[in-house]
DNA sequence: CTTATTACACTTGTATACTAGCATACACGT
DNA sequence: ACGTGTATGCTAGTATACAAGTGTAATAAG
C-alpha cells in the first residue's frame, strides 16, 4: 500500500459562516441584544442563505441567538442565570478533574501545560490584549481536560459558558494577567506534585472569586446595563 | 428502512422533525451506524429537505449523527468515551447538585418529586415498559435541577448523555426498576431530611456503580458488538 | 388633531432546482 | 485474470424563488 499526501480539506461555507459569525458574537462585535439578518449575513460573507440558516441553528443551542419567526433573529443579552449555570458548571467539574489530574496525568501534556505558561509569561511581559490572552487561558484549561481525558466534557463547557465568557470580556479589569497567570502557575505546580489538598482552595480562588466583580457590573446601572437580560428562560426541553 | 411517526400539533416543521428523528434515534428504532437519507426522511415526514438539513445540523451537536459529505449520514455509534464522559460529568454535577438541593429546596418542586415517585410506582405495580420507565427517570432527575435553578445545566448533561442513554436502554436489565425506585426514594429523603452526609455513597450507588455492568456490554462479543464503536475522536473545536 | 386602517417593507420558514463529489458497477484493454 | 477508465446513480452542499407572518409608517376617516 502506497501513502501519499492528504489534502487539508477546505472548509465548507457552514464551518467557514459559523467561524465567523461565532467569533463576531464572543468578541462583541456583534452586541448583546443586536438584531442579525440572514440576508446581511450572506451578503457579507457571499453565501446564500441556506448556510446562514444552519448556522443560526447551531448558535441557537449555544443560547448566542433568539429566533422571532417572521420577525427577526438577535444577538441574546447576556443572562445572569447562564453565567451563573456557567460557573457552577465550571466550577464543579474542573474541581474534580483537577483531583483526577493529581492521582494520574499524562507527561506529554504536562509538558504542554508549561509550555502554555511560557507563551502567557511572555505575552504578559509584551502587555498583550484581553482577546489574545483569553484565548491562551482557554487553551490552558482545555489542555487539562484533555490531560484528564474529558474532552467532551470540555467541549460541554465550552457551550454553556458563551454568556460567562462575554461579561468575562467586557470586564476589562478581570483580575490581572499578572494575577491569573500566578494561578496557572499554582495550577501547574499543583498536578505536577499531586497536591491534591490544594485544589479545592485553587478553584473557589481562580474560579469562583472573580464572579462576584461581574455580578456588580449588570446589577449596576453601568454603560452596559443594556447588555443584560435579567428575564429567566427555561432553556427548550426536547 | 425507518419508520416514524406521526406528528400531533400543527408545530414548527423543523421542530417537529428533530422531535421525531431524535426520538427515533434514542429509542434504538434507527440502530448504531444505520445510514439515513435526508431525503428519505423528507418524504416520510411529508415536508422538505431544508428543514431536515438544519435538524441533522442540530443532531450533529449532539453526537447523533456523522456526516460525510457526498457520502451520506449516519447515526453515530455508541462511543464508550462519551458514556465515560457522560458518567463523570453527571455524577459530578448532581453530586454537587444534591448538597445544593440539602441547604435549600423549594417546596413546590419536593412535592413533585414525590407525585413523580408514586408514577413510578403505579408503572412498577403496572409492569410499565423500559421505555415508560426511563422517561419517568429522566423527568425525576430534571425536577431536582429545576429545583436548584440549574435548568441550563441539565440541558448540558443531556446533550452530553446521547450514547450513555442508549446503552442504558441497550442494557434491558439496567438495575431493575425496583431497585432504581427505591434509591429515587432515598434521593427524596435525603433532599427533604436534608442529610448532607448521604448524598456521596447515594451518587455512587445510583449512578457510578452501575455503569459497570455496561462496559461488559461493549467490551464483550455480544449480540450488539456492531453498536460500538471504540475509536476514539475528538470533538469538534470551534 | 386623534384614531383606525391599510399598504408595504421586512423578517424567517419552506420548497425546489441545481452543483459537485464519491462509490459502485461494468465494460474494455492488456 | 487483472488493472484501468468511465458511466451512472447516489449523497450532501448551495442558491434561489416563494409563502406567510409581523411591525411600521403613511394614509384615510372621524
Amino acid at each position: 500500500m502506497m501513502t501519499i499526501l492528504k489534502r487539508y480539506t477546505s472548509e465548507n461555507n457552514r464551518d467557514f459562516a459559523y467561524r465567523t459569525v461565532k467569533r463576531a458574537i464572543m468578541t462583541l462585535e456583534l452586541e448583546p441584544g443586536q438584531p442579525i439578518s440572514e440576508i446581511d449575513i450572506a451578503e457579507q460573507l457571499g453565501i446564500s442563505r441556506t448556510p446562514i440558516r444552519e448556522v443560526i441553528a447551531r448558535l441557537k443551542e449555544e443560547y448566542l441567538v433568539e429566533v422571532t419567526p417572521q420577525v427577526g433573529t438577535y444577538v441574546t443579552k447576556i443572562q445572569p442565570q447562564l453565567v451563573e449555570e456557567a460557573v457552577f458548571t465550571r466550577a464543579t467539574l474542573e474541581r474534580e478533574l483537577l483531583k483526577l489530574a493529581c492521582e494520574d496525568f499524562p507527561d506529554d501534556i504536562l509538558t504542554e501545560l508549561k509550555i502554555s505558561l511560557m507563551r502567557q509569561e511572555q505575552l504578559f511581559k509584551q502587555q498583550g490584549t484581553e482577546q489574545q490572552f483569553h484565548e491562551l487561558d482557554k487553551a490552558f484549561h482545555y489542555l487539562i481536560f484533555k490531560g484528564a481525558q474529558k474532552e467532551h466534557v470540555w467541549g460541554a463547557i465550552t457551550r454553556l459558558s458563551t454568556h460567562y465568557n462575554r461579561i468575562r470580556l467586557l470586564s476589562e479589569i478581570e483580575f490581572s494577567f499578572e494575577n491569573a497567570l500566578k494561578q496557572h502557575k499554582r495550577i501547574v505546580e499543583i498536578i505536577d506534585t499531586k497536591a491534591l489538598s490544594l485544589v479545592n482552595p485553587m478553584i473557589d480562588e481562580h474560579i469562583l472569586a472573580p464572579t462576584k466583580q461581574w455580578y456588580k457590573l449588570y446589577q449596576d446601572d453601568s454603560e452596559f446595563n443594556h447588555y443584560f437580560d435579567n428575564a429567566y428562560k427555561s432553556p427548550d426541553y426536547l
